[in-house]
RNA sequence: GGGAGCGUAGCUCAAUUGGCAGAGCAAUGGACUCUUAAUCCAUAGGUUGUGGGUUCGAUUCCCUCCGCUCUCACCA
Protein backbone atom coordinates (compact mmCIF):
# COMPACT_ATOMS: atom_id res chain seq x y z
CA UNK A 1 0.00 0.00 0.00
CA UNK A 2 1.21 3.49 -0.84
CA UNK A 3 0.16 6.62 -0.79
CA UNK A 4 -2.14 5.86 -3.46
CA UNK A 5 -4.56 4.42 -1.57
CA UNK A 6 -5.38 7.40 0.86
CA UNK A 7 -8.83 8.99 0.74
CA UNK A 8 -8.90 13.09 0.54
CA UNK A 9 -9.27 13.45 3.93
CA UNK A 10 -6.69 10.82 4.65
CA UNK A 11 -4.28 12.27 2.13
CA UNK A 12 -4.46 15.69 3.82
CA UNK A 13 -3.29 13.84 7.28
CA UNK A 14 -0.31 12.48 5.30
CA UNK A 15 0.65 15.41 3.82
CA UNK A 16 0.48 17.85 6.97
CA UNK A 17 2.21 14.79 9.16
CA UNK A 18 4.79 14.92 6.44
CA UNK A 19 5.25 18.47 7.16
CA UNK A 20 5.93 18.09 11.31
CA UNK A 21 8.74 15.20 10.17
CA UNK A 22 10.88 17.95 8.37
CA UNK A 23 9.86 20.29 11.18
CA UNK A 24 11.21 17.78 13.56
CA UNK A 25 14.22 17.15 11.18
CA UNK A 26 14.65 21.64 11.92
CA UNK A 27 14.43 20.71 15.43
CA UNK A 28 17.24 18.29 15.22
CA UNK A 29 15.41 14.86 15.47
CA UNK A 30 15.11 12.13 12.60
CA UNK A 31 11.02 11.03 12.37
CA UNK A 32 12.88 7.72 11.52
CA UNK A 33 15.91 7.77 13.20
CA UNK A 34 17.31 4.77 15.59
CA UNK A 35 19.57 3.95 18.50
CA UNK A 36 17.24 5.16 21.73
CA UNK A 37 17.49 3.06 24.47
CA UNK A 38 14.94 3.99 27.00
CA UNK A 39 15.88 2.76 30.41
CA UNK A 40 12.59 1.72 31.96
CA UNK A 41 9.16 0.12 31.33
CA UNK A 42 5.51 1.52 31.99
CA UNK A 43 4.87 -1.85 33.90
CA UNK A 44 7.95 -1.45 35.84
CA UNK A 45 7.08 2.10 36.96
CA UNK A 46 3.91 1.57 37.88
CA UNK A 47 5.19 -1.71 40.31
CA UNK A 48 7.21 0.29 42.14
CA UNK A 49 5.26 3.02 42.87
CA UNK A 50 1.96 1.08 43.07
CA UNK A 51 1.97 1.32 46.65
CA UNK A 52 2.53 4.93 47.69
CA UNK A 53 0.42 7.59 47.92
CA UNK A 54 1.34 10.55 46.06
CA UNK A 55 2.66 12.20 49.33
CA UNK A 56 4.82 9.38 49.69
CA UNK A 57 6.09 9.65 46.24
CA UNK A 58 7.00 12.85 46.52
CA UNK A 59 9.00 12.68 49.63
CA UNK A 60 10.82 9.62 48.19
CA UNK A 61 11.57 12.00 45.13
CA UNK A 62 12.55 9.02 43.02
CA UNK A 63 15.21 9.45 40.51
CA UNK A 64 13.72 9.98 36.73
CA UNK A 65 12.48 7.72 34.56
CA UNK A 66 13.33 7.17 30.93
CA UNK A 67 10.62 5.37 29.14
CA UNK A 68 9.54 5.40 25.41
CA UNK A 69 6.14 4.46 23.58
CA UNK A 70 3.61 4.86 20.89
CA UNK A 71 1.34 7.96 21.88
CA UNK A 72 -2.49 6.64 22.19
CA UNK A 73 -3.88 9.45 23.72
CA UNK A 74 -3.38 13.11 24.39
CA UNK A 75 -5.20 15.79 26.00
CA UNK A 76 -4.06 19.53 25.09
CA UNK A 77 -4.29 22.70 27.23
CA UNK A 78 -2.43 25.30 25.56
CA UNK A 79 0.70 24.86 27.20
CA UNK A 80 0.80 21.92 28.79
CA UNK A 81 -0.47 18.45 28.03
CA UNK A 82 -1.42 14.78 29.11
CA UNK A 83 -0.76 12.32 27.00
CA UNK A 84 -0.26 8.27 26.79
CA UNK A 85 2.86 6.03 26.08
CA UNK A 86 2.37 2.54 25.20
CA UNK A 87 5.36 0.38 25.29
CA UNK A 88 5.59 -3.17 25.02
CA UNK A 89 4.84 -3.74 28.73
CA UNK A 90 1.90 -1.31 29.10
CA UNK A 91 0.96 2.34 29.84
CA UNK A 92 1.86 5.59 31.19
CA UNK A 93 1.30 8.93 31.64
CA UNK A 94 3.39 11.41 31.01
CA UNK A 95 2.82 15.26 31.64
CA UNK A 96 3.90 17.81 29.17
CA UNK A 97 4.25 20.82 30.40
CA UNK A 98 5.87 24.26 28.95
CA UNK A 99 7.43 24.91 31.99
CA UNK A 100 9.38 21.96 31.94
CA UNK A 101 10.23 21.58 28.38
CA UNK A 102 11.19 25.31 27.55
CA UNK A 103 11.60 25.54 23.70
CA UNK A 104 11.11 21.85 23.29
CA UNK A 105 7.49 22.14 24.19
CA UNK A 106 6.96 23.81 20.43
CA UNK A 107 8.62 20.34 18.84
CA UNK A 108 5.69 18.20 21.11
CA UNK A 109 3.57 20.03 19.45
CA UNK A 110 4.23 19.05 15.99
CA UNK A 111 3.58 15.27 17.66
CA UNK A 112 0.46 13.12 16.87
CA UNK A 113 -1.77 10.23 18.07
CA UNK A 114 0.53 7.41 16.62
CA UNK A 115 3.75 8.74 17.05
CA UNK A 116 6.80 6.95 19.38
CA UNK A 117 8.16 9.01 21.48
CA UNK A 118 10.43 9.16 24.44
CA UNK A 119 10.09 10.84 27.45
CA UNK A 120 12.48 11.32 30.83
CA UNK A 121 11.46 13.16 34.27
CA UNK A 122 10.55 12.23 37.76
CA UNK A 123 6.98 10.72 38.38
CA UNK A 124 4.20 12.08 40.66
CA UNK A 125 0.68 11.24 41.31
CA UNK A 126 -1.76 13.57 39.18
CA UNK A 127 -5.34 15.01 41.13
CA UNK A 128 -7.38 11.99 40.18
CA UNK A 129 -4.32 9.73 41.62
CA UNK A 130 -2.80 9.13 38.42
CA UNK A 131 0.87 7.63 37.85
CA UNK A 132 2.08 10.65 35.70
CA UNK A 133 5.39 10.86 34.56
CA UNK A 134 6.26 14.86 34.43
CA UNK A 135 8.53 15.13 31.55
CA UNK A 136 12.00 17.47 31.83
CA UNK A 137 12.74 16.22 28.18
CA UNK A 138 11.79 14.14 25.74
CA UNK A 139 12.48 12.92 22.39
CA UNK A 140 10.23 12.43 19.54
CA UNK A 141 11.32 8.95 17.56
CA UNK A 142 9.27 7.76 14.84
CA UNK A 143 6.24 10.16 12.96
CA UNK A 144 3.02 8.25 12.29
CA UNK A 145 1.47 9.21 8.92
CA UNK A 146 -1.46 7.69 9.16
CA UNK A 147 -4.11 7.65 12.02
CA UNK A 148 -5.10 5.61 14.17
CA UNK A 149 -8.47 3.66 14.31
CA UNK A 150 -11.72 5.84 16.90
CA UNK A 151 -10.20 5.38 20.26
CA UNK A 152 -13.58 5.04 21.67
CA UNK A 153 -15.05 2.23 20.04
CA UNK A 154 -11.83 0.78 18.43
CA UNK A 155 -11.18 -0.82 15.29
CA UNK A 156 -14.57 -3.42 14.56
CA UNK A 157 -14.61 -3.85 10.91
CA UNK A 158 -13.56 -7.30 11.04
CA UNK A 159 -12.02 -7.55 7.65
CA UNK A 160 -9.60 -4.43 8.76
CA UNK A 161 -9.01 -6.55 11.74
CA UNK A 162 -7.77 -9.67 9.58
CA UNK A 163 -6.06 -7.69 7.02
CA UNK A 164 -4.40 -5.70 8.82
CA UNK A 165 -3.84 -7.15 12.34
CA UNK A 166 -1.47 -3.98 13.55
CA UNK A 167 -4.19 -1.75 13.78
CA UNK A 168 -6.16 -4.20 15.26
CA UNK A 169 -3.79 -5.29 18.02
CA UNK A 170 -3.26 -1.18 18.36
CA UNK A 171 -6.85 -0.76 18.52
CA UNK A 172 -8.32 -3.66 20.69
CA UNK A 173 -6.06 -4.47 23.71
CA UNK A 174 -8.27 -8.16 24.33
CA UNK A 175 -5.92 -9.18 20.86
CA UNK A 176 -2.74 -8.87 22.27
CA UNK A 177 -3.88 -10.78 25.32
CA UNK A 178 -5.51 -13.63 23.15
CA UNK A 179 -2.15 -14.13 21.69
CA UNK A 180 -0.07 -13.71 24.23
CA UNK A 181 -2.37 -16.94 25.32
CA UNK A 182 -1.76 -18.68 22.71
CA UNK A 183 1.84 -18.10 23.44
CA UNK A 184 1.38 -19.25 26.57
CA UNK A 185 -0.29 -22.22 25.85
CA UNK A 186 2.26 -23.67 23.51
CA UNK A 187 5.13 -22.88 25.15
CA UNK A 188 3.40 -24.99 28.45
CA UNK A 189 2.61 -28.22 25.73
CA UNK A 190 6.42 -27.89 24.84
CA UNK A 191 7.70 -27.95 28.84
CA UNK A 192 5.07 -30.85 29.52
CA UNK A 193 6.63 -32.43 26.90
CA UNK A 194 9.85 -31.94 27.47
CA UNK A 195 9.87 -32.70 31.18
CA UNK A 196 8.30 -36.40 29.95
CA UNK A 197 11.68 -37.03 27.94
CA UNK A 198 9.95 -35.94 24.39
CA UNK A 199 12.10 -34.98 21.88
CA UNK A 200 11.10 -32.27 19.75
CA UNK A 201 11.51 -32.14 15.62
CA UNK A 202 11.40 -30.86 12.94
CA UNK A 203 10.16 -32.73 9.97
CA UNK A 204 9.44 -32.16 5.82
CA UNK A 205 6.46 -29.91 5.35
CA UNK A 206 7.13 -30.75 1.40
CA UNK A 207 6.09 -34.45 0.59
CA UNK A 208 6.66 -35.99 -2.39
CA UNK A 209 3.56 -37.87 -1.31
CA UNK A 210 -0.12 -37.69 0.58
CA UNK A 211 0.20 -39.17 3.81
CA UNK A 212 -0.57 -39.18 7.59
CA UNK A 213 -4.21 -38.20 7.22
CA UNK A 214 -7.48 -37.56 4.69
CA UNK A 215 -7.72 -34.25 3.23
CA UNK A 216 -6.82 -32.66 0.03
CA UNK A 217 -3.21 -31.19 -0.73
CA UNK A 218 -1.79 -28.20 -1.66
CA UNK A 219 0.42 -28.82 -4.78
CA UNK A 220 4.23 -26.78 -5.11
CA UNK A 221 6.51 -27.73 -7.50
CA UNK A 222 10.70 -27.62 -7.32
CA UNK A 223 12.31 -25.90 -10.12
CA UNK A 224 15.92 -27.50 -10.07
CA UNK A 225 14.48 -31.16 -9.50
CA UNK A 226 11.36 -30.51 -11.87
CA UNK A 227 8.90 -32.48 -9.55
CA UNK A 228 5.56 -31.55 -8.13
CA UNK A 229 5.91 -31.81 -4.24
CA UNK A 230 2.69 -31.34 -1.73
CA UNK A 231 2.02 -29.38 1.34
CA UNK A 232 1.62 -31.60 4.44
CA UNK A 233 -1.56 -32.28 5.65
CA UNK A 234 0.26 -34.61 8.62
CA UNK A 235 3.65 -35.11 9.31
CA UNK A 236 2.26 -38.66 10.52
CA UNK A 237 4.42 -41.24 8.64
CA UNK A 238 7.71 -38.72 9.12
CA UNK A 239 7.38 -38.95 12.74
CA UNK A 240 6.61 -42.92 13.32
CA UNK A 241 9.77 -43.59 10.88
CA UNK A 242 11.35 -41.55 13.82
CA UNK A 243 10.28 -43.94 16.30
CA UNK A 244 11.35 -46.53 14.14
CA UNK A 245 14.84 -45.13 14.22
CA UNK A 246 14.78 -44.95 17.80
CA UNK A 247 13.30 -41.88 19.12
CA UNK A 248 10.88 -42.93 21.38
CA UNK A 249 9.38 -39.73 22.17
CA UNK A 250 9.24 -37.50 19.59
CA UNK A 251 6.97 -34.68 18.83
CA UNK A 252 6.65 -31.44 16.64
CA UNK A 253 4.40 -28.72 16.70
CA UNK A 254 3.81 -27.03 13.42
CA UNK A 255 1.92 -26.15 10.29
CA UNK A 256 -0.18 -28.20 8.14
CA UNK A 257 -1.68 -27.51 4.99
CA UNK A 258 -4.88 -28.52 3.52
CA UNK A 259 -6.34 -27.77 0.65
CA UNK A 260 -10.08 -27.09 1.19
CA UNK A 261 -13.25 -24.88 2.72
CA UNK A 262 -12.37 -21.64 5.09
CA UNK A 263 -14.90 -21.52 8.07
CA UNK A 264 -14.86 -20.40 11.80
CA UNK A 265 -13.25 -23.68 12.64
CA UNK A 266 -10.56 -23.98 9.56
CA UNK A 267 -7.81 -22.38 7.92
CA UNK A 268 -6.38 -23.92 5.00
CA UNK A 269 -2.90 -23.79 7.10
CA UNK A 270 -3.37 -24.48 10.80
CA UNK A 271 -1.08 -25.65 13.75
CA UNK A 272 -1.13 -29.12 14.88
CA UNK A 273 0.86 -30.88 17.64
CA UNK A 274 1.72 -34.11 17.23
CA UNK A 275 3.62 -36.53 19.38
CA UNK A 276 3.99 -40.35 19.69
CA UNK A 277 5.46 -42.31 22.68
CA UNK A 278 7.03 -46.12 22.54
CA UNK A 279 5.34 -48.53 24.51
CA UNK A 280 2.39 -46.84 25.03
CA UNK A 281 -0.93 -47.69 24.23
CA UNK A 282 -4.11 -45.74 23.22
CA UNK A 283 -5.63 -45.42 27.32
CA UNK A 284 -1.91 -44.26 28.08
CA UNK A 285 -2.91 -41.26 26.04
CA UNK A 286 -5.94 -40.58 27.25
CA UNK A 287 -4.41 -40.02 30.68
CA UNK A 288 -1.65 -38.16 28.95
CA UNK A 289 -3.92 -35.59 27.40
CA UNK A 290 -6.44 -35.55 30.52
CA UNK A 291 -3.26 -34.49 32.60
CA UNK A 292 -1.83 -32.19 29.81
CA UNK A 293 -5.10 -30.48 29.04
CA UNK A 294 -6.31 -30.09 32.24
CA UNK A 295 -3.28 -28.23 33.21
CA UNK A 296 -2.86 -26.35 30.14
CA UNK A 297 -6.16 -24.65 31.04
CA UNK A 298 -4.91 -23.83 34.28
CA UNK A 299 -2.07 -22.35 33.42
CA UNK A 300 -3.20 -20.55 30.59
CA UNK A 301 -6.81 -19.43 32.06
CA UNK A 302 -6.05 -19.72 35.50
CA UNK A 303 -8.96 -22.01 36.60
CA UNK A 304 -9.54 -25.79 34.83
CA UNK A 305 -13.40 -24.21 34.74
CA UNK A 306 -13.13 -22.03 31.18
CA UNK A 307 -15.73 -19.84 30.50
CA UNK A 308 -17.00 -20.75 26.38
CA UNK A 309 -19.70 -18.91 24.52
CA UNK A 310 -22.83 -19.61 26.45
CA UNK A 311 -20.98 -22.19 27.87
CA UNK A 312 -18.39 -23.30 31.22
CA UNK A 313 -15.87 -26.15 30.00
CA UNK A 314 -15.40 -28.18 32.97
CA UNK A 315 -11.50 -29.52 32.17
CA UNK A 316 -11.03 -31.28 35.65
CA UNK A 317 -10.10 -34.28 35.55
CA UNK A 318 -12.19 -37.38 35.31
CA UNK A 319 -13.52 -36.86 31.44
CA UNK A 320 -15.70 -39.45 30.40
CA UNK A 321 -14.54 -42.11 28.08
CA UNK A 322 -17.49 -43.47 25.90
CA UNK A 323 -17.35 -45.92 22.67
CA UNK A 324 -18.83 -44.77 19.20
CA UNK A 325 -21.30 -47.03 19.26
CA UNK A 326 -22.27 -46.46 22.55
CA UNK A 327 -22.16 -43.06 22.26
CA UNK A 328 -24.47 -43.20 19.27
CA UNK A 329 -26.81 -45.00 21.14
CA UNK A 330 -26.96 -42.78 23.96
CA UNK A 331 -28.31 -39.91 21.38
CA UNK A 332 -29.93 -42.38 18.61
CA UNK A 333 -32.76 -44.06 20.68
CA UNK A 334 -33.87 -47.94 19.49
CA UNK A 335 -31.17 -49.40 18.19
CA UNK A 336 -30.14 -52.36 19.49
CA UNK A 337 -26.75 -54.14 19.45
CA UNK A 338 -27.86 -56.25 16.35
CA UNK A 339 -29.15 -52.86 14.62
CA UNK A 340 -25.55 -51.16 15.07
CA UNK A 341 -24.10 -54.48 13.06
CA UNK A 342 -26.28 -53.85 10.38
CA UNK A 343 -25.20 -51.64 7.69
CA UNK A 344 -28.54 -51.32 6.30
CA UNK A 345 -30.27 -50.27 9.58
CA UNK A 346 -27.58 -47.38 9.83
CA UNK A 347 -28.14 -46.10 6.40
CA UNK A 348 -31.59 -45.86 7.18
CA UNK A 349 -30.93 -44.39 10.67
CA UNK A 350 -28.87 -41.71 8.75
CA UNK A 351 -30.92 -41.35 5.69
CA UNK A 352 -33.99 -39.81 8.22
CA UNK A 353 -32.70 -36.69 8.41
CA UNK A 354 -32.04 -33.76 5.82
CA UNK A 355 -29.07 -35.12 3.26
CA UNK A 356 -28.26 -33.31 -0.45
CA UNK A 357 -28.18 -35.16 -3.40
CA UNK A 358 -24.77 -35.73 -3.54
CA UNK A 359 -24.66 -36.65 -0.01
CA UNK A 360 -27.50 -39.33 -0.17
CA UNK A 361 -24.94 -40.59 -3.56
CA UNK A 362 -22.09 -40.93 -1.20
CA UNK A 363 -24.37 -42.27 1.83
CA UNK A 364 -25.46 -45.10 -0.46
CA UNK A 365 -21.77 -46.17 -1.07
CA UNK A 366 -20.84 -45.96 2.75
CA UNK A 367 -19.97 -49.63 4.32
CA UNK A 368 -20.83 -50.09 8.30
CA UNK A 369 -17.71 -48.64 9.27
CA UNK A 370 -18.08 -45.23 6.97
CA UNK A 371 -21.87 -45.09 8.03
CA UNK A 372 -20.89 -45.65 11.79
CA UNK A 373 -18.30 -42.23 11.37
CA UNK A 374 -21.02 -40.56 9.40
CA UNK A 375 -24.19 -41.16 12.01
CA UNK A 376 -21.68 -39.89 14.50
CA UNK A 377 -20.96 -36.61 12.83
CA UNK A 378 -24.26 -36.10 12.20
CA UNK A 379 -26.07 -36.89 15.20
CA UNK A 380 -23.71 -37.33 18.36
CA UNK A 381 -20.71 -34.63 17.43
CA UNK A 382 -22.39 -31.42 17.98
CA UNK A 383 -23.79 -32.64 21.40
CA UNK A 384 -20.07 -33.56 23.36
CA UNK A 385 -19.69 -30.22 25.23
CA UNK A 386 -17.60 -31.14 28.49
CA UNK A 387 -14.20 -32.90 27.27
CA UNK A 388 -15.62 -36.84 26.04
CA UNK A 389 -13.05 -39.33 24.59
CA UNK A 390 -14.54 -40.89 21.65
CA UNK A 391 -12.93 -44.42 21.29
CA UNK A 392 -12.77 -47.23 19.14
CA UNK A 393 -13.29 -45.89 15.42
CA UNK A 394 -14.44 -48.30 12.74
CA UNK A 395 -11.10 -49.49 10.99
CA UNK A 396 -12.71 -48.01 7.71
CA UNK A 397 -11.92 -44.85 8.76
CA UNK A 398 -9.04 -45.19 10.74
CA UNK A 399 -6.16 -46.15 7.79
CA UNK A 400 -3.63 -45.64 10.16
CA UNK A 401 -4.48 -46.78 13.41
CA UNK A 402 -3.99 -50.88 15.13
CA UNK A 403 -7.19 -53.22 15.24
CA UNK A 404 -8.65 -53.61 18.29
CA UNK A 405 -7.48 -57.12 19.27
CA UNK A 406 -11.55 -57.68 20.47
CA UNK A 407 -12.69 -56.56 17.52
CA UNK A 408 -10.80 -55.98 14.45
CA UNK A 409 -13.60 -53.77 13.09
CA UNK A 410 -13.27 -50.94 15.37
CA UNK A 411 -9.29 -49.56 16.03
CA UNK A 412 -7.64 -48.85 19.45
CA UNK A 413 -8.17 -44.79 19.10
CA UNK A 414 -10.15 -41.97 20.35
CA UNK A 415 -10.98 -38.56 19.99
CA UNK A 416 -11.12 -35.98 22.02
CA UNK A 417 -14.29 -33.70 21.82
CA UNK A 418 -14.87 -30.20 23.66
CA UNK A 419 -17.40 -27.95 22.73
CA UNK A 420 -18.99 -29.99 20.12
CA UNK A 421 -15.52 -30.34 18.10
CA UNK A 422 -12.89 -32.26 17.51
CA UNK A 423 -9.70 -31.28 19.46
CA UNK A 424 -7.47 -34.23 19.28
CA UNK A 425 -7.15 -37.89 17.71
CA UNK A 426 -4.87 -40.21 19.08
CA UNK A 427 -4.34 -44.32 18.65
CA UNK A 428 -2.19 -47.10 19.21
CA UNK A 429 -0.27 -47.10 16.16
CA UNK A 430 -0.24 -49.79 13.12
CA UNK A 431 3.01 -51.45 13.36
CA UNK A 432 1.88 -54.45 11.41
CA UNK A 433 3.20 -53.98 7.89
CA UNK A 434 1.72 -56.58 6.49
CA UNK A 435 -1.76 -55.02 7.65
CA UNK A 436 -0.55 -51.59 7.08
CA UNK A 437 -0.16 -52.67 3.56
CA UNK A 438 -3.46 -53.54 2.80
CA UNK A 439 -5.21 -50.39 4.53
CA UNK A 440 -3.08 -48.26 2.05
CA UNK A 441 -4.41 -50.65 -0.73
CA UNK A 442 -7.87 -50.00 0.51
CA UNK A 443 -6.85 -45.92 0.28
CA UNK A 444 -5.94 -46.61 -3.54
CA UNK A 445 -9.21 -48.72 -4.05
CA UNK A 446 -11.20 -46.05 -2.39
CA UNK A 447 -9.00 -43.23 -4.28
CA UNK A 448 -10.79 -45.39 -7.40
CA UNK A 449 -13.99 -45.12 -6.45
CA UNK A 450 -13.80 -41.40 -6.82
CA UNK A 451 -13.24 -40.74 -3.50
CA UNK A 452 -10.60 -36.91 -3.09
CA UNK A 453 -9.33 -37.20 0.29
CA UNK A 454 -7.11 -40.37 -0.03
CA UNK A 455 -3.76 -41.15 1.22
CA UNK A 456 -1.04 -42.66 -1.30
CA UNK A 457 0.28 -45.56 -0.72
CA UNK A 458 3.67 -45.33 0.89
CA UNK A 459 6.62 -47.78 0.49
CA UNK A 460 9.20 -46.44 1.99
CA UNK A 461 6.92 -46.19 5.26
CA UNK A 462 5.98 -49.66 4.77
CA UNK A 463 9.73 -50.93 4.82
CA UNK A 464 10.01 -48.93 7.95
CA UNK A 465 7.47 -50.55 9.66
CA UNK A 466 9.01 -54.14 8.00
CA UNK A 467 12.33 -53.31 9.93
CA UNK A 468 10.26 -53.02 13.35
CA UNK A 469 8.26 -50.23 15.04
CA UNK A 470 8.41 -51.46 18.90
CA UNK A 471 4.37 -51.45 20.09
CA UNK A 472 3.74 -47.14 19.91
CA UNK A 473 0.81 -44.55 20.67
CA UNK A 474 0.63 -41.23 18.89
CA UNK A 475 -1.54 -37.99 19.18
CA UNK A 476 -2.87 -35.55 17.14
CA UNK A 477 -4.05 -31.90 19.58
CA UNK A 478 -4.87 -28.78 16.83
CA UNK A 479 -3.53 -25.96 18.74
CA UNK A 480 -5.79 -23.73 16.84
CA UNK A 481 -8.99 -25.11 18.32
CA UNK A 482 -7.38 -25.46 21.90
CA UNK A 483 -6.19 -21.82 21.51
CA UNK A 484 -10.17 -21.18 20.85
CA UNK A 485 -11.45 -22.34 23.77
CA UNK A 486 -8.94 -21.36 26.09
CA UNK A 487 -9.56 -17.25 25.01
CA UNK A 488 -13.21 -17.71 24.10
CA UNK A 489 -12.91 -16.96 20.54
CA UNK A 490 -15.88 -18.12 18.29
CA UNK A 491 -13.77 -17.89 15.10
CA UNK A 492 -10.17 -19.76 14.43
CA UNK A 493 -9.00 -16.56 12.22
CA UNK A 494 -9.34 -14.71 15.84
CA UNK A 495 -6.17 -17.06 17.30
CA UNK A 496 -4.58 -16.84 14.13
CA UNK A 497 -2.60 -13.67 13.41
CA UNK A 498 -2.58 -13.25 9.78
CA UNK A 499 -5.52 -15.53 8.74
CA UNK A 500 -6.17 -16.40 4.87
CA UNK A 501 -8.24 -14.00 2.91
CA UNK A 502 -8.99 -13.04 -0.55
CA UNK A 503 -6.35 -10.77 -2.12
CA UNK A 504 -8.12 -7.19 -2.85
CA UNK A 505 -8.55 -6.30 -6.60
CA UNK A 506 -6.52 -3.54 -7.40
C1' G B 1 -19.69 -24.24 -4.58
C1' G B 2 -25.25 -23.27 -2.36
C1' G B 3 -28.21 -20.02 0.99
C1' A B 4 -28.79 -15.51 4.11
C1' G B 5 -26.83 -10.77 5.44
C1' C B 6 -23.51 -6.63 5.08
C1' G B 7 -20.35 -2.61 2.45
C1' U B 8 -22.01 5.49 3.62
C1' A B 9 -15.92 10.59 5.72
C1' G B 10 -9.43 7.99 8.25
C1' C B 11 -12.54 5.31 12.42
C1' U B 12 -17.62 4.32 14.87
C1' C B 13 -22.42 4.97 13.10
C1' A B 14 -27.25 7.80 11.16
C1' A B 15 -30.24 9.16 6.76
C1' U B 16 -38.49 9.04 6.76
C1' U B 17 -42.25 6.20 0.80
C1' G B 18 -37.25 7.14 -3.99
C1' G B 19 -36.59 13.84 -2.69
C1' C B 20 -30.47 18.93 -0.82
C1' A B 21 -25.71 12.66 2.51
C1' G B 22 -25.49 13.87 8.62
C1' A B 23 -23.26 13.21 13.73
C1' G B 24 -19.33 11.82 17.22
C1' C B 25 -14.13 10.75 17.36
C1' A B 26 -9.71 11.88 14.53
C1' A B 27 -7.84 16.46 11.57
C1' U B 28 -7.03 22.02 10.89
C1' G B 29 -7.33 27.24 13.24
C1' G B 30 -8.39 29.61 18.02
C1' A B 31 -9.13 29.62 23.91
C1' C B 32 -7.35 26.79 28.06
C1' U B 33 -0.98 24.50 32.80
C1' C B 34 -4.32 18.21 36.69
C1' U B 35 -6.78 15.62 32.01
C1' U B 36 -9.01 10.28 31.89
C1' A B 37 -13.85 9.44 25.57
C1' A B 38 -11.10 16.66 28.66
C1' U B 39 -14.15 21.08 27.45
C1' C B 40 -15.65 25.44 24.38
C1' C B 41 -15.77 28.29 19.43
C1' A B 42 -14.85 27.89 14.25
C1' U B 43 -13.24 25.28 9.66
C1' A B 44 -12.51 21.48 6.40
C1' G B 45 -13.36 16.46 5.04
C1' G B 46 -17.94 12.10 0.48
C1' U B 47 -17.02 8.73 -6.92
C1' U B 48 -22.52 6.14 -0.54
C1' G B 49 -17.49 -1.02 -2.59
C1' U B 50 -17.53 -1.47 -8.63
C1' G B 51 -20.08 -1.19 -13.26
C1' G B 52 -24.78 -0.93 -15.44
C1' G B 53 -30.38 -0.40 -15.37
C1' U B 54 -35.34 1.76 -13.85
C1' U B 55 -36.75 6.94 -12.64
C1' C B 56 -37.75 13.92 -13.40
C1' G B 57 -34.65 12.34 -9.28
C1' A B 58 -31.22 6.35 -6.43
C1' U B 59 -27.37 5.64 -0.19
C1' U B 60 -32.56 3.74 -0.88
C1' C B 61 -35.47 -0.33 -6.15
C1' C B 62 -33.31 -4.15 -10.02
C1' C B 63 -28.93 -6.67 -12.29
C1' U B 64 -23.30 -7.65 -12.77
C1' C B 65 -18.80 -7.89 -10.42
C1' C B 66 -15.39 -7.26 -5.87
C1' G B 67 -14.77 -8.07 -0.65
C1' C B 68 -16.39 -9.50 4.27
C1' U B 69 -19.64 -12.12 7.94
C1' C B 70 -22.80 -16.17 9.23
C1' U B 71 -24.46 -20.84 7.53
C1' C B 72 -24.70 -25.48 4.62
C1' A B 73 -21.60 -28.62 1.76
C1' C B 74 -16.47 -30.28 1.63
C1' C B 75 -13.13 -31.17 5.65
C1' A B 76 -11.35 -34.47 11.74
Amino acid sequence: MGEGDLGTKEQEIYDQRLEKAAKWREAGFNPYGNGYRPQHQAAEIHAKHAAQSAEEIEQAAPPPYDVAGRVVAMRSFGKAAFIKLRDGSGEIQVHMKKDALGDAYETFKLCDLGDFLAATGPVFRSKTGELTLSATKFTPLTKSLRPLPEKWHGLTDVEIRYRQRYLDLVSNPDVKQTFLRRNKLIRFIRDFLDTRDFVEVETPMMHPLVSGAAARPFTTHHNALDIDLYMRIAPELYLKRLVVGGLERVYEVNRNFRNEGISTRHNPEFTMLEFYQAYATYEDLMDLSEEMISEAAKAVTGDTKVKYGDHVLDFGKGWKRISMTEAIREVVSGLSDKDMADADRLRHELLKTRHSEAERRAIDTMNHGELVGALFEHHVEHTLIHPTFITHFPTAVSPLARRNDANPDVTDRFELYVAGREIANAFSELNDPLDQKGRFQAQLDAKQRGQQETMDYDEDYIRALEHGMPPTAGEGIGIDRLAMLFTDSQSIRDVILFPLLKPLAK
